[in-house]
DNA sequence: TAGGGTGTTAACAATTTGGTAATCATGAAT
DNA sequence: ATTCATGATTACCAAATTGTTAACACCCTA
C-alpha cells in the first residue's frame, strides 16, 4: 500500500457514517481517528496530528468551516490536507470552504469504495509535486529553480520574499491562503511582522506582474488564480 | 583504479549482506560506511558525506524511500548518487523510487562481483560529464579538460577556483545555486571560509570575462545566464 | 630567497530588501 | 448617510546583502 501509515481524522456527527468510513480506511492501512463534533475534531487534531482531516460541514458545537479556519490558523496544520464532506450540489459550502483553506470536497452520500480511492488520491497528489518543478498556469510560469517568474515568456524579477509568496499562493491555484498561513509559511511562526506587511508584498507582486492574478478574499486571505 | 577513494554508504538491515558487500567494495579501493536502519543511514550520510548511497528499500525505522526523500531535500546531497536495493520485479518501488530522486536500482539477490562492477559504472557515469564535456553557451566556451574559458574564441585565463566556480554555475544555466551549495561543491563541506569569499571570486570572473553572465539573486545565490 | 600567481580576509561602499507608518479607498453594517 | 473594518497605496528608513578594493599569507618556481 502506497500511503500506509498515514493518519486520518474524520469528523461527522452520524455514528454510522463514521464507522463505515473508518472501517474501510483502516482496511487499507490507514490509521483512523474519529470525532463527533467540531470541538472534538479540534482536540483530536492536536492530539493525533493527522495527515488528512475529513470534516463534515454540518456538525454540532462547531461546524466544519469553523474548525478548518481554526486549524489553518496554526502552523502545525500548514501541510495537513483538509477536505469537506458536503451535501451534493451545496455550492455555497464549496465556495465558503475553499475560502477557508480547504483542499477539496467529497459529496455525500458517498460509498466506502469511492471514499478510499479519493483518500488514496489525496496522498498521491500531495507526495508528488513537493519539491522541484516549475508551475505553469496560463501565461504565467513560475520556476523555483531559477527564482524567476515569466509572463508570456518575459522574465520578471521578483525579490526573494515576493517570489516565495507568489510561489506559495500558486502552489494551489484557487485555494485561499489565510493571512496566518502565509505568515507562518513565508515569515515563519516565530517572526512577528505587522499587519500591513503582507499587503505591501502582494501589491509589489501585482505591480511587477502587471496582471491581476492574486485575488483578495476580504477578512480571510489571498488566492492565486488566472 | 578510476574511482579509488570514493566514499560509499550502504544501508541494509541484514548484517550478512552488509558485510559481504562492504568487504568487496573495500577490496576495490572504496571507503565504505554502513548503516542498519533508516535513521542510522541519514545520520551517517550527514557525517560521512558519501559519493554514493545504496539503500535497501525495506528497512526498520525508516525505509529506503523515506531516507532518499529526506536526503534529497537537502542541498548537500544534490550530487550524491542514490541507488536502491529492491526485490526483483518490485515495480512499485521502482516507480516510487524514481519519483524521489533515485538514480538507479539494483535488484536483489546480487553477487558481490556484480555489485562492484555496478558501483564502478556509477562512478564512471558520473565522473565523465564533469571532466570531459565542454560547455558552449553563446559566445562563451568552457573546456574543463583545459581548465580554460573562451570568449569569442579568445582564451581567458581563470584561476582554478574561479574556473571551478564558473564551470559549476554554467553546468545548469539559469538555475540559481545557493551560496551553501556553492560552498559545499567548490570548497567542500569541511572547509570554512568567510562570507565575502564567494563574492570576490565572482567578481574576478566577471572582471576577466568582461561580460555579464553571472546574475546575483539577492538573498539566494548566483546563476549563470547569457 | 625573491617574485608571481592564487586564495582568503577585512574594511568599507553601494545596493537592495523588507517592514512600518500614515493616508486613502472601498464596501458592509448600522 | 455615517461609521467602522479591511485592504490598498505610498513614501520612507533601517537592516541585510552584496560589491569593491586592498592587503596579507601561502605556495610554487626560478
Amino acid at each position: 500500500m502506497v500511503s500506509a501509515g498515514k493518519k486520518i481524522l474524520i469528523a461527522d456527527d452520524e455514528p454510522d457514517i463514521l464507522e463505515i468510513i473508518s472501517y474501510n480506511l483502516q482496511l487499507h492501512g490507514y490509521e483512523v481517528f474519529t470525532a463527533k463534533d467540531g470541538d472534538q475534531a479540534i482536540l483530536k487534531a492536536k492530539q493525533t496530528q493527522p495527515d488528512l482531516i475529513i470534516l463534515d460541514i454540518m456538525m454540532p458545537k462547531k461546524n466544519g468551516i469553523e474548525v478548518c479556519k481554526i486549524l489553518r490558523a496554526q502552523p502545525e496544520f500548514n501541510d495537513t490536507i483538509i477536505v469537506f464532506l458536503t451535501a451534493l450540489n451545496d455550492e455555497l459550502s464549496h465556495v465558503k470552504g475553499l475560502e477557508y483553506g480547504a483542499d477539496d470536497f467529497i459529496s455525500k452520500p458517498i460509498s466506502p469504495k469511492i471514499m478510499v480511492s479519493k483518500v488514496n488520491s489525496f496522498f498521491r497528489r500531495i507526495n508528488k509535486p513537493e519539491t522541484t518543478n516549475a508551475i505553469e498556469l496560463g501565461d504565467i510560469k513560475i520556476v523555483p529553480d531559477e527564482y524567476m517568474v515569466y509572463f508570456k515568456d518575459q522574465p520578471i524579477n521578483l525579490a526573494k520574499k515576493e517570489f516565495e509568496l507568489l510561489n506559495y499562493l500558486a502552489s494551489k491555484p484557487g485555494r485561499v491562503f489565510l493571512r496566518n498561513e502565509i505568515l507562518n509559511r513565508i515569515w515563519g511562526s516565530e517572526v512577528i511582522v505587522g499587519d500591513r506587511t503582507i499587503d505591501v508584498h502582494i501589491r509589489k507582486i501585482r505591480q511587477k506582474l502587471g496582471i491581476d492574478c492574486i485575488t483578495t478574499v476580504k477578512g480571510v486571505g489571498y488566492k492565486f488564480e488566472i
